[in-house]
DNA sequence: GCCAACGTTGGC
DNA sequence: GCCAACGTTGGC
């Protein structure tokens, strides 16, 4: 059995918020979308029941907001065949997807977004690059101890 | 809305 | 393979 490992997704509120996923029929959602190669390496990375912060980004306060679980191994993101889709990629070949997403599950909000100011004031996630400056990776791994300590911030807000 | 930081593209 | 131009991300 794999090992139990954590990540961080980021997504504006404004287009898909924790409250979103909350609300969907079995409480999951494929994120789809993502057109970056690194952060679609981490999520072809990933494993069921693996561990997820849920950032909102781009909005008033940016910050972790809950928890959420990969619910099922990376497959071919849909959205990339779509020529409707914003996110359509014609340089996509269905027999060659250049494309991944996983599913992602509703766990738990936090009684208060741990905001990005408060990450970056907390000793032992100066190394997570969701504090440095100019980051722009989406998804992105977060290690155990970086896991507890931010758990321990919002369950303990 | 601004703009710095960054990834991607494409000409050479 | 270099690198300037361009588009996007995301904090502020």
């Amino acid at each position: 059995m794999a090992e139990r490992r954590y990540w961080l997704m980021k997504s504006e509120p404004s287009e898909f918020s924790i409250e979103d996923l909350q609300a969907r029929p079995g409480q999951t959602e494929p994120w789809d979308g993502v057109r970056n190669y690194q952060a679609r390496n981490f999520m072809r990375a990933m494993q069921a029941g693996d561990g997820v912060l849920f950032y909102h980004s781009n909005c008033e306060l940016p910050g972790v907001v809950g928890v959420a679980e990969v619910a099922c191994t990376a497959y071919p993101d849909p959205t990339q065949f779509d020529p409707g889709d914003k996110h359509f990629d014609p340089r996509s070949r269905p027999e060659d997807p250049r494309w991944s997403l996983v599913e992602v599950k509703f766990v738990r909000r936090f009684p208060r977004t741990v905001s990005l100011d408060a990450l970056r004031s907390t000793p032992g996630l100066e190394d997570n690059p969701v504090v440095r400056r100019g980051n722009r990776l989406s998804v992105l791994p977060v290690s155990p101890a970086e896991w507890d300590i931010i758990l321990a911030l919002g369950d303990g807000g």
